[in-house]
Formats: structure tokens, sequence, C-alpha cells
DNA sequence: TCCAATTGCGTAATGCTATAACGTGTGCCA
DNA sequence: TGGCACACGTTATAGCATTACGCAATTGGA
């Protein structure tokens, strides 16, 4: 029941991969935690742990800003997996990747001229999605 | 001891301004509280309310990738708050904002494609300062 | 072959971050 | 003067993440 290849997912990992593939938006760990109880999940740190291996793998997206957690969409290439930007709506949850080279070209080109040595770079935009934006007027009061 | 015009801050307000401002990085709402216990402070909820009221104000900003705020260094204009960019070094825990006006016009502009309302926009890049990338050998061990 | 390193797992406990839900007081102004 | 907006204080609770301990299986040399 333990690992035996070095890219194949354990079953916890697969588990944790599978629920976050199958939910609409992004989860939290605990919600996670909630949805696997029946399949043996017991602390946070299964959780927590398989997140860990499936971030690093790029399977899995972490978004900062919510505390929460998203399966990669897949429509981008694998090696650019810190390269992504989100688009999170706060009414509907639904979340939006996409990745603008120039736009990490121009932070990479910062970085340089300030000698930073990037590890991770978080891009997130929070706000409304097309339809919730169109459901709830501008200025609803006043 | 409340609130007399409407752009002066409060004694709770002012006391956690200045805690932040006097600190050489970003602060956690809880260290802000333990550096505050002198002057009364007793609960969460009294950093937390200030803060919501600072960052408001553009005084302060919240870095949502390690869950700890700052005080804004002043350096750009005033309206924009949420144009800005950070730099976190996870070694001696310096700050640096920078605003990049193409990166948020490509932003805007992806919001604008894709008819997404924007509410906030993070961005944030931790790794190491260009000090503390030379004191860390690229390879440590291997 | 056997030892050691690595990796993953399970459990319990703890720590850190943030908010809900009360009620109070004060200034403003219609 | 009554209502509104805002700030405050306190207690309790919710939500997010990690530390620490021990065990089991796999792997890769010595």
């Amino acid at each position: 029941m333990t690992q035996t290849q070095t890219s194949e997912l354990t079953r916890n990992q697969a588990l944790v991969h599978e629920t976050l593939s199958r939910a609409e938006g992004p989860l939290s760990a605990y919600t996670i935690l909630d949805r696997l109880r029946d399949d043996g999940f017991r602390a946070p740190l299964q959780v927590y742990r398989a997140l860990e291996k499936l971030t690093g793998l790029g399977l899995v997206h972490r978004l900062e800003s919510i505390n929460a957690f998203v399966a990669c969409a897949g429509a981008h290439r694998h090696d650019d997996h810190d390269l992504i930007a989100f688009a999170i709506c706060e009414r509907c949850g639904q979340v939006e990747e996409f990745a603008d080279p120039d736009v990490f070209a121009r932070l990479e080109g910062w970085a340089a001229d300030n000698k930073f040595r990037v590890d991770k770079t978080t891009i997130e935009i929070r706000g409304k999605c097309a339809a919730c934006a169109q459901a709830e007027p501008l200025a609803p009061n006043s």
C-alpha cells in the first residue's frame, strides 16, 4: 500500500487529488478531510501531507488568499506550475487559471534587477466572474 | 477617545499603525497584539479591527501568502493601494514593495477580456533578497 | 544480505489565524 | 431627542496548519 514507483500516487494522495478534481471549486483542507471520512481519513495531517506532495508535483495549486486548494486545470505546460495566475470569484467560488508570460517576464525582470532569488510567485485576482458580475448590479444600494 | 474627524486615526488604530511602522518587517496580528499588551490590548479583535481600517485607508498592506501585515512604504501613489506587488524574503523577513504598471495593465486586460470584475489583486513573490541570496549558496548540500 | 536512508502513514496534541455574537459608549444630525 | 454610524471591550468559538512521536515499507548501496 506504499509507493512503488516515484511518479505514482499513494492511496491517500490519489484520494485527495480525486476529491479536488471532482470539486467544482477550491476546497479547504478541512473540507477535503470531511469528504474523505468514509475513506478512513481521520486527521488533518493526512490531508496536508497529501497536499504537500500534490502541490510539489504540480497537480494541485494552493490559493494563498483564501486558504484553499484546487486541482490543476491542466491547460498549461507542465513546467509552468508556478507561473500561473488565478482569478477567484468570491460569489460562486469558481477559479480560472491563466498564464501570462509577459506578466511573469516582468516580475522576473524586477527580480533580476534587484538580485532577488525567486522561490514562488503568487498572483491571485479576487472579484466576480462574468456570470456573477452580471447577476449582481454595480451599485446595489444608495 | 473616539474618532473626531473622518481622516484621523483612533487610539487603537494609531497604536497598531505605529507598531507596524516601527517593525523591521511584516508582523502577524497576534504579534502585534503581544506588542500592545502594555497599552491595554487584550483581544485579537482589537488588532483585527484596527487592521481592517488601516488596510482600508491604504496605510497597511496585508501579505496573503504569509498571513502578516506591513506598514505601507509610501513610495507610491496613494490611489495605487491595490496595485502593488511584494517581494518577501523568507530568510530575513524583509519586504520590498514595488509597482509595475505593465503587470497590472496586463492583468486588467485579462479581466476585461473575461468580463471579470476585479475587487483585489494580490502579487507576492517569495524568495531570498539580494543580501540573503548571497549569504546562502545555491546548492547547500549534496 | 543486511543496514541505513527515505518516504509515507496514523494518532494525539498543540499552536496560529480569524471571526461571531454580545453589549457599551459617543458623536452627528435630521 | 431619537436614530444612525462607528468604534470599543469581552468572551467564546471557528477555521487553518504544524509539531512530535512511533511504526511500516521500499530502496539502494556497503
